[in-house]
DNA sequence: AGGATAGTTCAATATTTTTTGAACAAAGAT
DNA sequence: ATCTTTGTTCAAAAAATATTGAACTATCCT
């Protein structure tokens, strides 16, 4: 059943190790967890798609480690089941998508976006909030914040579309 | 030489720490510690600048939070010292900087530009190692993929002024 | 049905990051 | 010169976050 050939091959190599490694320092940027970047990095150099247990042995991490890293390279549209490799296959195969706009747009739409929304939700109570305070030259002081909190949500709403659009390249 | 009229002022009212929580979730996404958030927040909703002792007083956070939190601020750009309060008074006030310009552009020159550079660094080194692999098949692929990590770095620095200028207004 | 292989879930553990607080330094006041 | 007030530094403690691994579910194969 296995392909010692295939299945022999454990430790990176150099040139792999380098490549995970821009990746870590790439995810870690953005908040997000190093696994992210090992699994993504390792599909990235990878000539063929990994399956789950790949990712396990060679990147030394542990099953679920390898699960929920790739549920979320999935739900950001970073990886993507490898199609039909062919007859009776069970397992299966992953391939990062290496579009910038895909990987841009996924972040914006599962990190950037929710996180925009729930602050504009509570800049709207907190402008509720200021109609309730009495003294009225404190209340126009805090109007005029909120009122500038509330722009700079605008701008970022504005400015998301036209990332995607330069990054789009 | 204490003031009790504002002295006594200690715990955060409910505005208040309306503010200050938008603030710590918006510098979770940027990757920055609560306390940060925290300390902009309350410079950001009081009408006059506070000292290091007064943030430590109202947040309730350390004096070596508090000191090394404005140390980033300032080295951000969101944070100045307030200026001339006239006379012989030794502490040092500090006020936010309210314009998203100043913010996004202390952020991506302390924040991105330098992972955006080391990242560069790393890839060129990539580069370098890319071309020492025999098997001609396989160095072309590795080739192609260092290509397109070096165009989405290209595609980051030509996003950057970019953004700057939109959201500064 | 029973066995084997693939993959998921989540409580416990490990790691990383942030915060604290006490010692220290700087500088004005007496 | 010494005391006092203000602020900094950094090792240790606490908190937050990520990873592990074992139990579980799903599915295919006989």
């Amino acid at each position: 059943m296995s392909d010692p050939a295939e299945a022999d091959i454990q430790e990176l190599d150099p040139l792999e190790r380098q490549v995970v490694s821009v990746f870590v320092d790439g995810v870690k940027v953005l908040g997000l967890p190093r696994s992210i970047g090992e699994i993504y990095g390792l599909l990235f150099i990878s000539r063929s798609p990994l399956s789950l247990d790949d990712l396990v042995r060679r990147l030394k991490i542990s099953k679920g480690s390898a699960s929920q890293g790739l549920r979320m390279l999935k739900s950001l549209g970073a990886v993507r089941e490898a199609p039909g490799n062919g007859g009776g296959e069970r397992r299966t195969y992953y391939e990062p998508a290496v579009e910038l706009k895909r990987l841009v747009g996924g972040f914006i739409r599962e990190q950037i976006r929710p996180h925009l929304e729930s602050g504009k939700t509570k800049i709207r109570r907190l402008a509720e909030t200021t109609e309730t305070v009495e003294d009225e030259e404190h209340r126009e002081f805090l109007k005029d914040r909120v009122e500038r909190l509330e722009q700079w949500m605008r701008s970022g709403g504005r400015v998301l579309p036209i990332l995607q659009k330069i990054l789009g390249q």
